[in-house]
DNA sequence: AGTGGATATTACGTTAACGTCAACGTAAGC
DNA sequence: GCTTACGTTGACGTTAACGTAATATCCACT
């Protein structure tokens, strides 16, 4: 058992940046304005694995068009930390309205997947008619 | 039969703006990069359904985080125009990649969603253990 | 004739999210 | 001891997508 390939509890910036598709320019950046908070070795950043999920869902967030605004926000409700009865009920509306914009966006992709199923049928059917003759 | 209410086929550039919920900087910023072209009386701009629709799609795909050049590109797909058949095969490309993206999107909402539904109910939770005691 | 409202053009300003140097430190290997 | 690779901190540059005046025109009222 010993030797196992196990999960990495620590990333370089490089290698952080590498698997996520980023430049470390990006992650530091990131840093800058507080999304992410690596810890160090004298000046070099250290990545632990709670740094690298933050950082994956900040890249999830943007696949899906939200700001790094957008992002902390989403992410900051994973952990309310403060457990003021006000800030939960306007979390749960934050949450809420995220739910709405998200099922837009779902309803937005099935039609938009619709008018590329159209599309892709007609240029097919350009191809073979053009074929053919 | 006379006298129906029927949808206007044309639209001068604030009312577009209003029902679209931009401005009209919005408005002459896209026509500007070439992604509406209204026709002209004089001057002042007229606004077709087709224009209409155009701007639809232009922010259905802002909804999905698209830029505006993705957008166009997308808005191209619908109109082959040229039969060229490497254009096709290209467009047909396209046309999946879209669809892949599209997809990854489909996942990472849900993803979220489901994130979105935990945090709640921890809300929730929080919010019933505060009033009892 | 004057006023108000919608429209137009021109042009500089702004924000987000990085890119792109420059200049330097440090540890590894030959 | 020199190069190579990876790391650091500035700091200015860039692109997209508009915002924000400033100024001018045209048309309908009063």
């Amino acid at each position: 058992m010993r030797n196992r390939a196990t999960a990495p509890a620590e990333f370089s910036i490089t290698d952080l940046c590498k698997e996520s598709g980023i430049t470390t320019r990006t992650a530091r950046h990131y840093e800058d304005i507080g999304l992410l908070s690596p810890s160090r070795r004298g000046q070099t950043r250290v990545y632990s694995s709670a740094d690298r999920t933050r950082l994956r869902l900040i890249l999830r967030g943007k696949r899906l068009g939200l700001s790094l605004e957008d992002s902390r926000q989403i992410i900051d409700m994973y952990e309310p930390g403060k457990t003021n009865v006000d800030q939960l009920n306007s979390l749960i509306d934050a949450i809420r309205q995220q739910r709405e914009k998200l099922n837009q966006q779902l309803d937005d992709i099935g039609n938009l997947l619709k008018d590329l199923n159209q599309s892709e049928a007609a240029c097919i059917d350009a191809l073979n008619t053009t074929g053919d003759s």
